[in-house]
DNA sequence: ACCCGTCGATACCGCACCGGTATCGATCCC
DNA sequence: GGGATCGATACCGGTGCGGTATCGACGGGT
């Protein structure tokens, strides 16, 4: 199976339309059709079933989606990182990607602590929404991770945890909750005036809901101070926190685990000396 | 980059010489060396240094080689469940692998245990080398396996632990040591007359060495009870032995733990009821 | 009911590119 | 210095990819 017909069918199964499938692809929609229905024969496999008005996934289709966009971010990591070692043979820097707003002083503290390791190289901050970097470290985009279990997710990637810590609710000075010690989940899961906010999804989409869309840790800190939304959040969000906004502990909330995370093919000496240094902290 | 391209290099890469590498994929030399050649030039990175000697790999080499190697593993398991998805749609059995001689009763437990689940199918057990398993998880030729910790690799795997056991000497009856009650690593590491045994690397070759060469656990014991090596093993070995063999608890020996490991994509009902029933064990 | 619009399939064509054979050029060994 | 080894180059033929033109099936609107 070559990678062009996966792009292809990955292409269709995501859009379940030739037409737009082949404009996305940059070809015209004869030869897509034509390369789908190879593939099938190949895999001796109905991929899609096609009812000339409406385009759907079969059992092996979505299979194949699933396994062949892994597929295809693996061979993207591949080429990323050949080109990557080839221009900086040595001096080129390690891309670390955390969050937006999320582990400032842990983040701080390791780069200050891989700095003074000897051997050691430059370090490129990226950040970027939540949700976003399991694909970055899948594709090579950057070599190690900051992330919070359970809300990111690391399958197929390696970890080691570095912090855990409990969670609080950030409500708006004055609200009537803040005047408690503690509260629990069921305190703040539907509060009047306060819907939860809406993450957009993997691609790009809000939820429908009540709640205000947001993007970053930022923007959310920004809409509780306005008293339009409320959020539960590590406690270490604390050192962020102006006096308009108030942190009481929730005591039912799942732990958050700091983890670092790197793909499985890592194998250079100074990301291993990073990953040590993280788990030395 | 297409796949055709990736396992022309990983051949080039692996034998380090284009014309066995040809040969290896049935083609001729001429097509092989424009195609690395082109694919170099596409990546804009040297990834072969020839000296019309010899070949090497350079660090951009080294790294796709790496890579690309997991990204053909990738695109291969990709297609075989694919494969396995269309032929059998919900009535397709599990293959679970783990080593042969390993883990029976475990395994025996977990196979009633999940037979007894509502709508469980066939699970076909595939018994391999050590080391391999893997590297049959990460193709797709099989959904699950029981893997051991810290023997086995389970990079890129999605892992819950089972069981942790301690480890135990397994002797020749009659051997000195078998009187005493426990012993330490020291103790067994390099026994007079009881060389350690040799397993096969990935690529099947075994290392140099006075000990005997084997390929799993039945050999193993075999070759113990004829006073030819000794192993450090887990205690559930001790359900196997017969009065030929003597097993001595080894105090300072790492814990084994043994995991039910999987492939990151999976997302298979009859697949999450076995792992779900495993770790309820 | 008929027509038109939508959308995937089919037919056919030209060209890029892959693979094969023949040969060259460089290096190492005897 | 001659032969052997090994990768690079030159050239050729065929496969197959992508393009345009068109068909056929299904739906929806008036």
């Amino acid at each position: 199976m070559e990678t062009r017909e996966l792009r292809y069918f990955v292409a269709v199964a995501e859009e379940l339309h030739f037409g737009r499938a082949a404009e996305r692809l940059g070809i015209a929609q004869p030869p897509l059709s034509r390369a789908i229905r190879q593939l099938e024969h190949r895999l001796g496999a109905r991929l899609l079933e096609r009812s000339s008005r409406a385009v759907a996934l079969t059992e092996a289709g979505a299979t194949l989606l699933r396994e062949g966009r892994a597929a295809l971010d693996a061979v993207a990591a591949a080429e990323r990182r050949t080109r990557r070692a080839a221009q900086a043979t040595g001096a080129g820097g390690i891309v670390l990607v955390t969050k937006a707003g999320a582990a400032g002083e842990l983040l701080a503290k390791l780069l200050d602590a891989y700095a003074a390791e000897p051997g050691a190289v430059p370090v490129d901050v990226l950040l970027c929404g939540p949700g976003e970097q399991e694909r970055l470290l899948r594709t090579g985009h950057a070599d190690v991770g900051l992330l919070h279990l359970p809300y990111d997710r690391v399958t197929g990637l390696d970890t080691e945890p570095l912090r855990t810590e409990g969670q609080v609710a950030v409500l708006p000075a004055g609200h009537p909750l803040t005047t408690r010690t503690q509260v629990r989940m069921a305190d703040v899961a539907a509060l009047p005036g306060l819907p939860q906010p809406r993450w957009p999804a993997a691609d790009g989409s809000y939820p429908d809901g009540p709640g205000p869309q947001v993007r970053d840790h930022t923007q959310l800190l920004q809409l509780i101070a306005l008293g339009r939304t409320m959020a539960v959040m590590p406690e270490t969000v604390r050192a962020h926190l102006h006096d308009d906004l108030v942190a009481v502990p929730v005591v039912d909330a799942p732990d958050v685990t700091t983890v670092i995370a790197w793909p499985p093919q890592t194998r250079s000496h100074p990301i291993a000396t990073l990953i040590a240094t993280a788990i030395r902290l």
